[in-house]
DNA sequence: CTGTGTGCAAACGGTTTGCAAGACT
DNA sequence: AGTCTTGCAAACCGTTTGCACACAG
């Protein structure tokens, strides 16, 4: 009736959907706590330099037990792969910029009263963090603006 | 030295950059113009109805075609393809929900604050139409709340 | 000992590319 | 006529799956 431990450990919240603790699970959550902003594939490269039989495969699996398990949570950053972060360092928004690729952070709060609205009108409960938001850096904006620029 | 045509025709835009004006490119931007939330994919099956012998690379080519002269622009709709609109009317937000993966659109001035602060607060410009947003849309958000819901 | 997890290879969906034949201008 | 564009096939990238063996419980 009471929640009487905060402080799961990692081992704790597999064994809780009924997962094993594998040397794979514990080499990828830590390769995602370490990792900036780690995919399958980099997460993969990183952890083969010690365990060169790791399969990109486990990798996969892996993580979307770790999700299924709350410890970690990805978002979609561009076209290409999604990014991997432990779940409760994940508040901040990705910002990728179209022109030449970059990725920008920036603090989830910003979104708080966007997604206040979105509810509002619409009813729609948005998580601002789950997906990049695309535009322009700011220093693509500065050099578009240059006459210069072509 | 003075605009004179504001109106020019989507054959002048793609002359403009260099472009040929092919039976196919006219049927494509016909396409987009009139289904729904067209991929790719759902252009070609809708094309070779009456065009058997249309190619998906065409269609690919040439969406990229029209999207460099300006006619078109397309916004990334969660893990699939990327769906297209007339460049004018691409103004709304795409509204992902994660559990029964509904579109739902909203306007895209919702967002205009949120541009702002972000801008404000990172120099960075964003454009909250080109990718969805993800969260969970009114009904599930309803039903994930309810008791029964487990 | 039992069944989950692993590595490997092959399949998969969406997208891009090389090439020769065809069409716009 | 010359070059851009097309259709086709094959390559490509990220991701998933089927299978037999290995290992956590």
């Amino acid at each position: 009736m009471m929640q009487q431990s905060s402080e799961r450990t990692w081992q704790e919240h597999l064994r809780a959907k009924g997962h094993r603790i594998t040397p794979q699970r514990k080499l990828i959550l830590a390769a995602v706590a370490q990792l900036p902003h780690p995919t399958p594939e980099s997460i993969l490269q990183h952890l083969r330099q010690t365990e060169p039989t790791l399969n990109l495969s486990t990798v996969y699996r892996n993580l979307t037990v770790l999700q299924e398990s709350g410890l970690i949570t990805h978002a979609h950053i561009g076209t290409g792969s999604a990014v991997y972060h432990l779940a409760d360092e994940h508040a901040h928004l990705h910002l990728n910029c179209l022109n030449c690729g970059r990725l920008v952070s920036a603090a989830a709060s910003i979104a708080a009263d966007f997604a206040r609205e979105v509810s509002a009108q619409t009813g729609f409960l948005i998580d601002p963090t789950h997906a990049a938001v695309y535009g322009t850096c700011a220093d693509c904006a500065r050099e578009l603006t240059t006459p210069a620029a072509r």
